[in-house]
DNA sequence: AGAACCTAGTTAAACGTTTACCTTGTTTCG
DNA sequence: CGAAACAAGGTAAACGTTTAACTAGGTTCT
């Protein structure tokens, strides 16, 4: 037993009922020519009368197109990549593109027929870069215009949108540097691959100054995973004079365990992470970060995969946005200590 | 110009250099028939060669299916709608069923002709019980399977998967109640249904005892509302033994303006809201909430309409959820004041 | 006035599958 | 051993659109 859908009006239903051909209904609704008075009534009447839209798959088998777009994300809980859905979202809407989420968490590398059944269902395709390689290059082949998030990107001949991670984390380290602070611990994550790049930025901010670096990796961008491994980073050696994180939500993992274990924020250390989530503002001390743009992201990469769904040359080079650094309570400038 | 994808492989394709008909590949790639092991070769010989796959479009005219479900949400910023999310997307994709979400709030109130194109271009729906009325007809009018969240729910004939609102709130308020509040005001958001059920059940908590309410009404179920509003709430005559809001959001909006005031949280005033979002318990005090059970209710609603799409009878009765109460540090024990 | 061009509309093929209905050969069984 | 049942595979119609190519009548130009 199948459910039982009522038989929706075709095209040929209203044609019928117009009284012309089904070509002049197509016509008609797809807006490009015009009637006569009469004509138009008629179509418009019976398009009314039967409640007709149209069947997006049977054009799609002639147009090739499906009406869709898709977005592969890490994990919808994640308020970045919320940000970046809700950009993306409204430009999708205004195209009338209907926007598939598909959340890759689930299967931590997706498979690849999972994938590639996936791009026959859309016109288009926005993309973490975190995909494995091969799994990439299948995608590519298929012809299905991506369009990846994440800066810098290793495919640099395709496009790639979002702030650049080096430059943001520069900024971030540059901030630390000037309130005084030389110890410093950077939590990472190394299922992304932009960690590395905000590791490596943070360090040569510190360039030609006396500063020492330790290095954390998380096994997920989480609070919880940040809370785990506060501790271990807080107590482990003579106190950092700041701690960075790979984003906002490890960072307010790190906040909550150090107010746990007593120790102050911005008092002893300082605290900083990445993405601007909203709820850095909430917690306390309120978090500095750095604004990475998510919603703009989100936008822009949908106007760009609009763009090449159209077939418009969409140039490569425009698409990196500019990040900005929020700094709020819990960095602050170190304060000279017994030993020093 | 329009963009160049590949001629991708057809099934005759595949027929061809497999030396079968048609027909017989349908059935292999359906895996539903039985073949000699050397026509079985040659046709996955000839998949993997041509890098077949079908087409979800074409198929999807003969067998009515699109192989997408829709889930219309009102924010996906929002936590709690991105946990139902989570779940929904869980199940879906364990069904290959591929998740459409619509933002509601872009247009406040989706136009009808968005909708009926989107029914078209799904199997199946999970819907807000916030659109008007007319559009809820309309909809159910095209046959569409559709599970809508959020109990008690205006729409009895229909699935509704959700936990009891009313319920949630009577838990709330016995819970405040026992601490020995009586001074309560509810901030809560008329844009949302469940409200008023949150609101009433509040007020019927406290039946019997002498207690006092004030409604407050927030423009947006959002933080800076909560903060937007907190100071009318908090100034605006003796203080609140406890304050409810509408939502988690509400309620950390809430907790950041207090503090702002200087008015101290649980001491002189508790804060509740409802979700249990994942950052209640990251601000301090720590949120006091009710855990609406947001990812099991998107799972149980997917799996009620993927019932429905596959034609089974779904029983209506099953589909309430039980709800939580999570006492953290926002809410405490009354004082005795010095005017008591 | 005749040629050239519009305009409003029609015809029919095509898109890539699925599926009801055949066909043919093989097994089972009384 | 003959009939019935089954298994493996083929034939062709159907799904609901779009669109290239066409028609016929009207308008504009020279």
């Amino acid at each position: 037993m199948t459910v039982q859908r009522k038989r929706a009006a075709t095209i040929r239903d209203v044609a019928e009922a117009a009284q012309v051909s089904t070509a002049t209904v197509s016509k008609f609704v797809n807006g490009n020519q015009r009637f006569t008075a009469a004509v138009e009534a008629r179509i418009s009447q019976a398009v009314r009368d039967l409640g007709y839209s149209l069947n997006p798959m049977a054009r799609g088998m002639i147009t090739g197109k499906t009406g869709n777009v898709g977005i592969i994300i890490l994990d919808i809980r994640n308020p970045y990549f919320t940000n970046m859905v809700k950009g993306a979202s409204r430009v999708a809407a205004s195209s009338e593109l209907n926007l598939i989420i598909a959340d890759a968490a689930e299967s931590t590398s997706p498979e690849l027929g999972v994938l590639q059944s996936l791009c026959r269902r859309v016109d288009g395709l926005i993309v973490s870069s975190r995909l494995p390689a091969p799994v990439i290059k299948a995608l590519l082949e298929t012809g299905t215009p991506v369009v990846f998030y994440g800066r810098p990107s290793p495919y640099p001949q395709n496009h790639n949108v979002g702030c650049d991670n080096y430059a943001a984390a520069l900024m971030l380290g540059r901030h630390l540097r000037e309130l005084g602070h030389r110890r410093i611990s950077y939590l990472g994550f190394s299922g992304a691959r932009w960690s590395v790049d905000r590791g490596r930025a943070l360090q040569d901010a510190f360039k030609g100054v006396d500063a020492s670096f330790r290095m954390f990796d998380a096994n997920a961008p989480s609070a919880e995973e940040g809370e785990r491994l506060a501790s271990t980073i807080l107590l482990s050696q003579e106190m950092d004079d700041a701690i960075v994180t790979y984003n906002d939500l490890l960072a307010m993992g790190v906040l909550l365990e150090a107010k746990a274990l007593g120790i102050r924020v911005p008092e002893q250390v300082s605290v900083a992470g990445f993405d601007n989530i909203a709820y850095g503002r909430l917690v306390s001390p309120a978090l500095t970060t750095v604004d990475m743009m998510g919603e703009a992201t989100g936008e822009l990469a949908m106007r760009k995969l609009v763009g090449l769904i159209k077939g418009e040359t969409v140039p490569l080079d425009d698409d990196t946005l500019q990040s900005r650094i929020v700094a709020r309570e819990s960095t602050r400038a170190r304060k000279p200590r017994v030993n020093d």
